[in-house]
RNA sequence: GGGCGCUUAGCUCAGUUGGUUAGAGCGGCUGGCUUACAACCAGCAGGUCAGGGGUUCGAGUCCCUUAGCGCCCA
C-alpha cells in the first residue's frame, strides 16, 4: 500500500513521529534478549538546574547515533536517560526561583506557599525545602523530557532515573556501606577546603583557580633569641592563627634560624622556624608564616612538621569569637596585648579583618614599607564567589591515592574515543593530592546512612557508627531511629544522633551504570547491561563523572564500568568563541529546533567528530535541512512514480545500469559500515550522503525516461521503451530508495521515518541497517542474472559522459532540453562495451540524437556535437 | 610553570600506514534550466597546507623548533 502526500514538508514531523515512537513502544527495551545482543549505552543525567543548552543536544546526539545503529545492526539497545537534581546546582535555583533559605532549625510548615517575588529571601525548614527542591526538579525534568524527544533521542523513557530518587537513594547507600565494609571508607576531621557561603565542604575536583586581586604585607617577626626576620603575606589577619614560620632548606639567607623560636608581632607567640622545599625563596623575603590554615600548603607544613593546630576561621567565614590568648593553645608572651588586638578582629569578615590588622600592624610599626599588589591564583569551588577557607572538621572520605595505579590501568584498559583524553585522565589522576570527600553539609542529596551513640555524659561517639540493615535502605538518619532505639533518644544521653550530611552529588551520579542497569533490585538485568558499552559525555567531566564511575566500579565491582568513552568537543559560538553566559553568546537549541527542524540540528551534530570542538553553524543546519527536503522529495518521486505505473513485483531483465547503480550503493554501504563500526559516525554520514546525491542527480536523471517515459513523445533513435526496462529501472528505484533511507534513518530520524511510512506500516527505525548485497538480491530475485555481472563501471561511465553533455550545453548556453547531434566517445574496448547497455539511457538523458562508439587506449575522450540548427 | 590538542580555499572541515596535478560542502562570480525538489546543472576564481629547519628519491603527512589559539593542571 502506497500513499504519498501531494505536498511534502518537514513541519510538524517531530510532534507526530516522537508521540507514534512512544505508543509503538519503538524504543522499549526488551528485558528478555539475552546479553551478548544487547548494547548498552551509560548516558550522562544533566543537571536539572535551569536549562539544557546546545551542547547537551551536540553530545547526545552523537550517541544517539550509534544507538540507532546498534539497533539496526539487531542488538537491543539499552539506553536509559537520568537527570542529576540533586546537589548544590539545585538547591541554588530552589532559593532563586521560591526565594526561600533552608534553616534546619525551624519546624515543618504545612501548606507552606513561597512567594516567589519576595526581596527577602525567606527562612523555611529542611523538610519544606527539600519538599520545594523535589516540586521545581519535577517541573524542569519534564522540559528537558520535551527536548529530548523533540530532538528524537532513542531512549526508553520507562527506564528514567533521578540521582535523588527512591532508587539511588537506596544503590547510593549501599554502595556506601559496602565500601565501608571494606575499609575503603573513612572519617576523619581533618583539614578541608570550605566554601563559606554554601556552607559546605568540597572535594579537589570541584575546585578551580581563579586568578584573585591580592596585597603582599610585609610584617617583620622577632627572634627570640635576639634580631629580627621579615616575611612576606596576602593574608596578614590570620597572624593570630600563625604557628610557624617556613624557609626553603637551601636557604642560605635563613639557615641559622632554622630550629629557632621567633615571636609573632601584635600577639607575642612564640612559633618555630621550619625548612621545606615547598617554601619558595624567590617569593617574597623567602620566609613565610605557616597559618592554620591559609591554604593547602599550609596544611602540609602542618601535618608534615607536626605544628600545633589554632583555628581562628569559623564555618561562616568570620574570625571565631572565643580564642582567649594566654591559654594553653594559644600562648603569649603578652596575652593582654594579643587579647586586646584580637578583639578588634573577632567575628569579622575575613576582608574586614584584614583591614583592621593591617592598620594595627601600622600603629605598632610591624608592618613595613606599602603593601604591594599581586594577582594570585585562588581557589575557589566552581559554583562558589568567594575563595575557599580551609576549616578543620569531621568528614566521611573515600580512599583514592592507595589506589592510583589500579585507576590509571583502567584507564590504559578502556577504548578512548578520541584516544588523546586518556592522557588528561591520566594526568588528573597522576596529580591527585587528596582522597574523595563525600560528605556534604547540605540539604538536598542523600543522605550519609549513619547514626552515632551517645554516650551517658552526652558525647557523641564517632568511633563507633550505627549501621543500618542493607534492607532497610534508604533511610533518612534525620527523621528515622535506627533499629533498637526509639525515637524519643534521639540527642539524648545514652541515645543516639543523626549523621546530619548528605553525599556529594557525585556519589550517585558515578554509580550512574549500577542505577540504570538495576543493580540490587534486576541483579539479572544488570548481569546483561554491566559494564556498559558505551559511555558519550563531554570532556569538562572527565575528571568527576568518569573518574568518579571507575572508581567506583573498580573498588566495588573490580571492573571497568564501560568498554568505550566517547568524549565530545565543546560548542562554540557561530564566532568560533567559546559560550558563557557572562558573555551572553549561549546558544539555546529550541530556536533552533523551531527554524531549521530536528534533523537538520542532527546533521550538524553529525559533523562534529568525537573531540572536536565546534562551531554552532547555522550554515551546517541548513544544509542538514536541505538534505531531508530532499529525502522527502526523492522518496515522493520514486514512490510516486510507482503508483501511477503499474508496480511491477518482479524483474525478469535487470537492466545493466540499474545493476551497476546497486553496485555503487554497495560500495558505499561497505564504507559506511565499516566507519560505523569505528565509532566514524562523520565519515560514514558523508559517504552515505554523497551516494544518495548521486542517486538524486545521475541515477534518477538517466532512468526517469526508462521509467516512465511516454513513448509516443519520444522521438530518439537510441531511444526503445520496453516493459522489462521500465520494471526494471522501477524497481531498482525503489530499492535503492529504500536501501538510502535506512542508512540516513540514524542521522535523520524524522524525515526518513516519515518517508518510510509511505509506503510500509513498521517503524524504519526497528528495521535492518542495509546488508551490501540486498539491493543486488531483491532485484535479480526473479531473474537468471548472475550477481557477477553487477560492476560500477557502467554507471561511472554513464556519469562522465552525462556530465561532458551537461557541461557542453552549459558552455553554449542553452537549455538542457536542447538535443545534441551526436557524442563521440573514444574508450578503451572493456569500458564502451560496458557501456553499451547504458546508450539508451544516456541518449534519453541527454537528448542525444546518435552515439558514436570509438576504441581508443591511449587518448579516451567524449566529445558533444551540438546540434548546427541550435547551437 | 607542566601537559594535551589545534593551525589546510573567504567560511566549516576531510586528507587512512609519507607516493601522480592537495579535496568536499558552503559562500562568491558567470551561464543555463525550472512541474520530484523554498530546488537543480555546468563552469570559473580562490591554497608558499601557520613560520623556520631537518630526515627522505619524495613531506600536508615523520622529527626538531618558533609563533598564535584553545583546553586541562599547577
Amino acid at each position: 500500500m502506497i500513499s504519498v502526500p501531494d505536498k511534502v514538508t518537514l513541519d510538524g514531523l517531530e510532534q507526530k513521529w516522537s508521540e507514534v515512537w512512544e505508543e509503538r513502544g519503538v524504543y522499549r527495551f526488551d528485558d528478555s534478549v539475552p546479553g551478548q545482543a544487547i548494547y548498552s549505552i551509560d548516558t550522562p543525567p544533566p543537571t536539572v538546574s535551569g536549562s539544557l543548552h546546545i551542547g547537551h543536544v551536540f553530545s547526545y546526539t552523537h550517541a544517539d547515533i550509534i544507538a540507532r545503529y546498534q539497533r539496526m545492526q539487531g542488538r537491543e539497545v539499552f539506553y536509559p536517560v537520568g537527570w542529576d537534581d540533586n546537589g548544590v546546582p539545585t538547591e541554588r535555583r530552589v532559593q532563586n526561583y521560591f526565594s526561600v533559605r533552608c534553616d534546619p532549625s525551624l519546624p515543618y510548615e504545612r501548606d507552606l506557599v513561597p512567594d516567589s517575588t519576595a526581596k527577602e529571601l525567606r527562612p523555611v525548614s529542611r523538610a519544606n525545602f527539600i519538599e520545594l527542591c523535589e516540586q521545581l526538579t519535577q517541573l524542569d525534568e519534564q522540559v528537558y523530557e520535551m527536548l529530548w524527544r523533540r530532538v528524537g533521542l532513542s531512549v526508553d523513557w520507562s527506564l528514567t532515573y533521578t540521582t535523588v530518587g527512591l532508587r539511588s537513594r537506596k544503590i547510593s547507600q549501599a554502595a556506601f556501606l559496602s565500601l565501608l565494609a571494606k575499609g575503603e571508607i573513612y572519617q576523619s576531621s581533618s583539614p578541608t577546603l570550605w566554601d563559606v557561603d554554601f556552607q559546605t565542604a568540597v572535594a579537589q575536583a570541584e575546585l578551580e583557580d581563579r586568578p584573585v586581586a591580592g596585597k603582599y604585607h610585609r610584617v617583620r617577626f622577632q627572634v627570640a633569641g635576639g634580631g629580627e626576620v621579615e616575611i612576606e603575606t596576602s593574608r596578614p589577619e590570620l597572624l593570630p592563627a600563625c604557628v610557624g614560620l617556613v624557609v626553603h632548606p637551601e636557604d642560605e639567607r635563613y639557615r641559622s634560624l632554622v630550629g629557632q623560636k621567633v615571636l609573632t608581632p601584635l600577639f607575642r607567640v612564640p612559633v618555630t622556624v621550619i625548612a621545606h622545599p615547598l617554601a619558595d625563596p624567590e617569593k617574597g623575603t623567602g620566609a613565610a608564616m605557616v597559618c592554620t590554615f591559609g591554604d593547602l600548603t599550609d596544611v602540609t607544613w602542618w601535618r608534615e612538621a607536626q605544628l600545633p593546630l589554632r583555628v581562628i576561621i569559623g564555618r561562616d567565614g568570620r574570625l571565631l569569637d572565643d580564642i582567649s590568648f594566654g591559654s594553653d593553645q594559644f600562648p603569649s608572651q603578652n596575652p593582654e596585648r594579643a587579647n586586646a588586638a584580637y578583639s578588634e578582629l573577632a567575628r569579622r569578615r575575613t576582608n574586614a579583618a584584614r583591614e583592621r590588622i593591617t592598620e594595627l600592624l601600622l600603629e605598632s610599626g610591624d608592618l613595613l614599607g606599602t603593601p604591594t599588589s599581586v594577582q594570585h591564583a585562588v581557589k575557589f569551588y566552581e559554583k562558589g564567589d568567594r575563595p575557599l577557607e580551609v576549616v578543620a572538621s569531621r568528614q566521611w572520605f573515600l580512599r583514592l591515592l592507595p589506589h592510583r595505579d589500579a585507576f590509571i590501568a583502567r584507564g590504559e584498559e578502556l577504548d578512548w574515543l578520541p584516544p588523546h583524553m586518556q592522557v588528561r585522565y591520566e594526568n588528573w589522576v597522576r596529580g591527585l593530592n587528596a582522597d574523595w570527600n563525600l560528605s556534604r553539609q547540605r540539604f538536598f542529596g542523600i543522605p550519609i546512612p549513619v547514626w552515632y551513640p551517645i554516650d551517658v555524659s552526652g558525647a557523641i561517639d564517632y568511633d563507633r557508627p550505627i549501621l543500618p540493615p542493607v534492607d532497610d535502605l534508604p533511610v533518612d538518619p534525620l527523621s528515622q531511629s535506627p533499629r533498637g532505639f526509639e525515637e524519643r533518644q534521639r540527642n539524648q544521653p545514652g541515645g543516639f544522633a543523626a549523621d546530619p550530611d548528605v553525599m556529594d552529588t557525585w556519589a550517585t551520579s558515578s554509580l550512574s551504570p549500577q542505577l540504570a542497569g538495576g543493580w540490587l533490585e534486576n541483579p539479572e538485568r544488570f548481569a546483561k547491561v554491566f559494564p556498559m558499552d558505551l559511555r558519550p559525555q563531554g570532556q569538562e567531566i572527565i575528571r568527576t563523572w568518569l573518574f568518579y564511575t571507575i572508581v567506583r566500579s573498580e573498588l566495588g565491582f573490580g571492573e571497568l564500568p564501560f568498554k568505550r568513552a566517547l568524549i565530545s568537543g565543546f560548542v562554540l559560538d557561530p564566532d568560533r568563541k567559546k559560550m558563557s553566559k557572562s558573555k551572553g553568546n549561549v546558544v539555546t537549541p529550541l530556536p533552533l529546533v523551531e527554524r531549521f527542524g530536528s534533523d537538520a540540528l542532527r546533521y550538524w551534530a553529525a559533523g562534529g567528530r568525537p573531540g572536536v570542538d565546534t562551531a554552532a553553524d547555522e550554515g551546517q543546519m541548513k544544509i542538514g535541512r536541505r538534505l531531508a527536503i530532499k529525502i522527502a522529495n526523492a522518496t515522493k518521486f520514486v514512490l510516486g512514480t510507482l503508483a501511477r505505473a503499474e508496480s511491477p513485483s518482479v524483474v525478469v531483465a535487470p537492466h545493466p545500469l540499474d545493476l551497476s547503480f546497486l553496485a555503487v550503493v554497495d560500495e558505499a554501504l561497505d564504507e559506511a559500515t565499516e566507519r560505523l563500526d569505528r565509532n566514524d559516525y562523520t565519515g560514514a554520514l558523508e559517504t552515505i550522503e554523497r551516494c544518495f546525491w548521486e542517486f538524486c542527480d545521475d541515477y534518477l536523471e538517466l532512468v526517469k525516461v526508462r521509467a516512465y517515459g511516454d513513448p509516443t513523445e519520444i522521438d530518439l533513435p537510441l531511444v526503445t521503451l520496453s516493459e522489462e526496462g521500465r520494471a526494471s529501472a522501477l524497481v531498482t528505484l525503489r530499492v535503492a530508495n529504500e536501501l538510502l533511507l535506512r542508512a540516513l534513518a540514524p542521522y535523520q530520524p524524522f524525515v526518513t521515518e516519515e518517508a518510510w511510512s509511505w509506503s510500509h506500516e513498521e517503524s524504519i527505525h526497528r528495521n535492518a541497517w542495509p546488508q551490501s548485497g540486498e539491493g543486488l538480491r531483491r532485484v535479480m530475485e526473479g531473474s537468471s542474472t548472475e550477481r557477477g555481472e553487477a560492476s560500477v563501471g557502467i554507471f561511472r561511465t554513464a556519469q562522465e559522459v552525462l556530465t561532458e553533455i551537461r557541461k557542453v550545453k552549459s558552455e553554449h548556453k542553452v537549455s538542457p532540453k536542447t538535443s545534441v547531434e551526436q557524442v563521440v566517445i573514444r574508450e578503451t574496448n572493456d569500458r564502451l562495451r560496458a557501456l553499451g547497455a547504458a546508450l539508451g539511457d544516456l541518449a534519453a538523458a541527454g537528448v542525444v540524437r546518435s552515439i558514436a562508439l570509438q576504441e581508443d587506449e591511449a587518448m579516451p575522450a567524449i566529445e558533444v556535437l551540438m546540434d548546427p540548427v541550435v547551437g
